[in-house]
DNA sequence: CGTCTGCTTGATCAGGGTCAACTCAGGTGG
DNA sequence: CCACCTGAGTTGACCCTGATCAAGCAGACG
């Protein structure tokens, strides 16, 4: 809302503004108001593009709440991502020319156009464009190695706990608030994104909040011991059966009742 | 063995062998005999880089095997890829500058050194080169989306046997039998690989062997019936309930005694 | 020749998927 | 305005897949 300029009906934002949105420190060199890129809006449940659609363009979120999907060959759909302000989409188009992933708006949305051969242009001349691309690539890969380590070693409890942890943390450099905020998405998105049925989220949060780390009223979470949350893991704490990578838990851990939690 | 010159006792390759190695389509202008990528070799068990370690390099396997991990905050491992000829290590340190996996050698390797600040530079010059990096990375976050669609949805058996498949055809494609071919990891990487243990990984292997699809002796795997690999999904077929994404399934599915194969 | 690591196989158990019933909020149309 | 419908969410009962624990085997190596 803040970024961009009515011109011609249509909002523009610069290169600084993008850059800004991507938290790429941009030479001011480069506010260029010449350079502008334009927004486009989507309704709620529109498709921003489509599995095999032909690529051209990547997206920045300058606001809303998207998901990205995957469909496999049964027709089941399995959410990837759910970016929102700041975030990138469709740099999985660049391999093949055409859209690996599907991305939908969750609400309305505001994103920035950035067609790629463009884009690709101007880092020659701008240097830190050209870095931000690497960058904001490089990001998405370590955010994507992240997710599986979380898909192939935490239990379902971690699993959401994480999720909320890093949604609150989202929504506080967002700058909105961190212990109170609505999901954006349903419990059957949330399932599929952490590998979990929708029944299962919704008992693992009604549980959260059983036991006071967060208050659950349908979309509304309101986080109550962050640090428990973020601490959480797998039930059984795996104790380090044979070789212990690094010797650390071997007293007995005795954690009496705490069957959900697991001290650090 | 084939890329490569000896120089001051040393191997080199130039742009065109490098763009070969990632099949990327090189125009032979830039077969410039004074740009040289120099090789390095690793020894099994070596590692290549580790967690934390300031980022300054790319790597492409030329020749080799390697395992990617991350560790978590327990020392645990967890196996994010294996690379082998014709990958790229590294790229999760553009980001920080550091990188934010290990990489270790399961076998004697020979890596090319890409300094990632004159690689950039190419790039400007040469926009085969450039796009061959926007390339490699969209074609890793790709993989990666891939690799969260099959944990997040598929069954052990599944998962096994994708594996199996992938692995066939990385060997087809680097010139390799694809119906006989060694492991080069072990039961307990491929299951922290594909988010299983490696009893069950080893069990999964010991069906798939009695069932006739495969053979497995030790490290040697022969692919018997590489179709019904790739089409064996989750046991229980999860018979469309509710809304059929795709009406198909509707037929009684008589397949006698598949519970362990599902007919596409 | 003993030891160690990787692998296999068996027995047991529980985390979480599946199925089902019910509630609740919002949208629609009479 | 209210009856109705639909989709999201909650909760319970049950059971299966795959983790855990345990024992035994084979090849590599000092």
């Amino acid at each position: 809302m803040e970024a961009g300029r009515q011109r011609q009906g249509r909002l523009w934002s610069n290169l600084k503004e993008v850059c800004d949105l991507l938290h790429i420190p941009a030479a001011n060199s480069i506010a260029n108001e010449e350079l502008l890129f334009q927004h486009v809006q989507f309704k709620t449940g529109q498709r921003i593009h489509t599995i095999g659609q032909p690529f051209d363009t990547l997206y920045i979120v300058n606001s809303g709440f998207l998901k990205t999907v995957l469909i496999d060959e049964y027709g089941n759909e399995q959410v990837l991502s759910f970016p929102m302000k700041g975030d990138m989409l469709g740099v999985d188009g660049i391999h093949t020319r055409h859209y690996s992933s599907e991305a939908v708006a969750l609400s309305d949305c505001d994103l920035i156009l950035l067609p790629f051969k463009k884009l690709t242009a101007l880092g020659r001349i701008h240097l830190e464009l050209e870095n931000m691309m690497y960058g904001v690539m490089s990001r998405e890969l370590v955010r994507e190695q992240a997710m599986i380590g979380m898909l192939g070693a935490l239990s379902a409890e971690a699993r959401v706990a994480r999720f909320l942890v890093a949604l609150a943390e989202r929504f506080a450099q967002m700058g909105y608030s961190s212990k109170l905020f609505n999901l954006r998405m349903t419990r059957h998105e949330i399932g599929s994104y952490l590998g979990l049925t929708l029944e299962t989220v919704s008992r693992t949060l009604s549980a959260f909040n059983e036991i006071g780390l967060i208050s659950v009223d349908q979309r509304t979470i309101g986080i109550k011991d962050s640090e428990a949350l973020k601490t959480l893991r797998r039930l059984p704490p795996s104790r380090t059966r044979g070789k212990p990578a690094t010797g650390k838990s071997k007293g007995g851990d005795t954690v009496p009742s705490g069957q959900l939690l697991a001290a650090l």
